[in-house]
DNA sequence: ATCATATGCTTGCATATACAAATTCAGCGA
DNA sequence: TCGCTGAATTTGTATATGCAAGCATATGAT
């Protein structure tokens, strides 16, 4: 390959890669979301992961991983830190290799007290993402989502 | 407010939290392209660094910083990492503070390396995401980029 | 009943990420 | 020139992320 060709590639994978733009926004809306929630003394990974818990009630973490796309190590170790602030309880279970947690009520006060500051970065990323962009994230994860392992 | 406004507020943040959406495609992306990296020995974040190092020639890490919307301190680490294995080196600065940076021939070699499988992971994402992808994720991260601090 | 295999989760390790504090140096004003 | 302020970067700390390996338990085959 000329050298030319070499240097129109490289210069593609600047303008062009998805990888580093996914990469870029999720740096910049990470951003947003914890800078709001930072008077809570949580971020939003951890608010995600309280919502997905109420939503399953009774939540087993590699269902929940699948839910999420998210390594069972990485929930593994951020359910240790909730629990360890009382937001989480881990449940018994039959099965003996199993550890099942829910909300415990304080979690679910965290929940209801971050609700009207989600809502304004919400809100946020709102205007300075586009109306459409709820629609975009659904359609692009939920196509990647059934292609993962 | 009563409680069935409340369940209703947190089943909108399960539905609709641009956060958790953002953040899922990152994490469903990154893996994507880390493992057609992985025979290289490096990851998408990595070959972000090189190809941003490529275009800026000589590279200020706050520079860089403010182009990739990266943390100075996130950046530094990694430089120390890429410096350790030959593909970047500091240049001499005037200013006794400046840690400028460039890539070596070595880490020119790798970028020329890892040029067919970045074209395809590339395809697959396209593929998978859509061709109006690009365009989407070139606004958003502009637009947000112009906000942020 | 036993053994092999599969499943569910945790732990070890390396990198990614960012805030806060420390460090080093530049530039400016008295 | 002395010291103050600001800028560029590194270091300390905590969380996020995923792979590989380990551990305990369940399940299936003989």
């Amino acid at each position: 390959m000329p050298e030319s060709d070499t240097l129109l590639n490289i210069d593609n994978i600047a303008a062009n890669c998805i990888g580093l733009r996914v990469r870029m926004l999720n740096r910049l809306v990470t951003n947003l979301y914890d800078e709001g929630l930072r008077p809570f003394g949580l971020k939003v990974s951890q608010v995600n992961i309280l919502v997905a818990t109420w939503k399953l009630g009774t939540a087993r973490p590699a269902e929940m991983c699948k839910v999420l796309q998210m390594d069972v190590s990485t929930l593994s170790r951020n359910v240790d830190r909730m629990k360890a602030r009382g937001w989480l309880e881990t449940m018994p279970d039959p099965d003996g290799r199993a550890q099942p947690f829910k909300l415990t009520a304080q979690g679910r006060d965290v929940l209801e007290k971050i609700l009207p500051v989600w809502r304004e970065i919400q809100d946020k990323a709102i205007t300075l993402l586009g109306a459409e962009t709820l629609d975009w994230l659904n359609r692009s994860v939920r196509q990647l989502s059934s292609q993962a392992k």
